[in-house]
DNA sequence: ACATTAATTGTGT
DNA sequence: ACACAATTAATGT
């Protein structure tokens, strides 16, 4: 079954041998939503592929200040664990489980063979960083040049495709944490968007309507 | 069921 | 951004 899954999750990966190679060293690990895959300064001794859930890419400050990069979903792989992994550097990212979500960890040395040895994996990796690479530089301009109520409006699309559900538990001052913003901005965006009847606010909560 | 408290949200400056 | 008010949910009595 973990083999269906691979297939269906990683179409690239057409290479039968890999595919049995993957399935051999893959070491498959869950994580509960909320709880902390990689951590700044974390080194890396494997590379994770995202089997199912949502995994949500933290850039943090020491002051405690974070921005949101992207989120990664099943098929992806964490972009900055390759850069990490090639020259053994510390991860500059958090990464944190949105969802409940398992990931299949492959080894480190595991993965620098294939990238000799097959095609298949070579491209899944070139192709999965310049996937995020786009993705960062979409969240980049968004920060540089958009307003916070469209990057709010933004955050929240994001989310509920992520998560597959329009509502979230979550409070102003997480959102307003994730958008490197103030909690008093965004509970007043959010009350703007509820009277242009875009969302429906409640205590913890968060609905997109449409 | 009611009172107390803590957390979240609202508002004026 | 700050200070404070208002509201809501959680918890104890």
């Amino acid at each position: 079954m973990v083999r269906l899954n691979i297939q269906q999750l990683f179409p690239t990966l057409t290479d039968l041998s890999l595919i049995k190679e993957i399935e051999e060293s893959g070491i498959s690990k869950d994580f509960e939503q909320g709880e902390e895959i990689i951590r700044k300064g974390q080194f890396l001794n494997f590379m994770p592929l995202i089997l199912s859930g949502s995994v949500k890419v933290i850039r943090e400050e020491e002051d405690g200040r974070e921005v949101l990069l992207y989120y990664l979903e099943g098929g992806n792989t964490c972009a900055m664990s390759i850069t990490c992994c090639l020259n053994s550097a510390q991860s500059s990212i958090n990464a944190i489980a949105e969802d409940k979500t398992e990931l299949l960890m492959i080894p480190l040395q595991k993965s620098e063979e294939w990238m000799a040895k097959y095609s298949n994996w070579r491209n899944f990796i070139l192709m999965s960083y310049a996937n995020r690479m786009e993705e960062l530089l979409y969240t980049v301009d968004s920060v540089a040049f958009r307003s916070l109520d469209e990057r709010l409006l933004k955050y929240l699309e994001a989310k509920a495709h992520i998560l597959k559900k329009r509502e979230f538990s979550i409070t102003h001052s997480e959102i307003a944490k994730e958008l490197n913003s103030s909690r008093e901005a965004i509970s007043r965006l959010l009350k703007k968007l509820e009277n242009i009847e875009v969302v429906e606010l409640g205590r913890n909560k968060v609905k997109l309507l449409n």
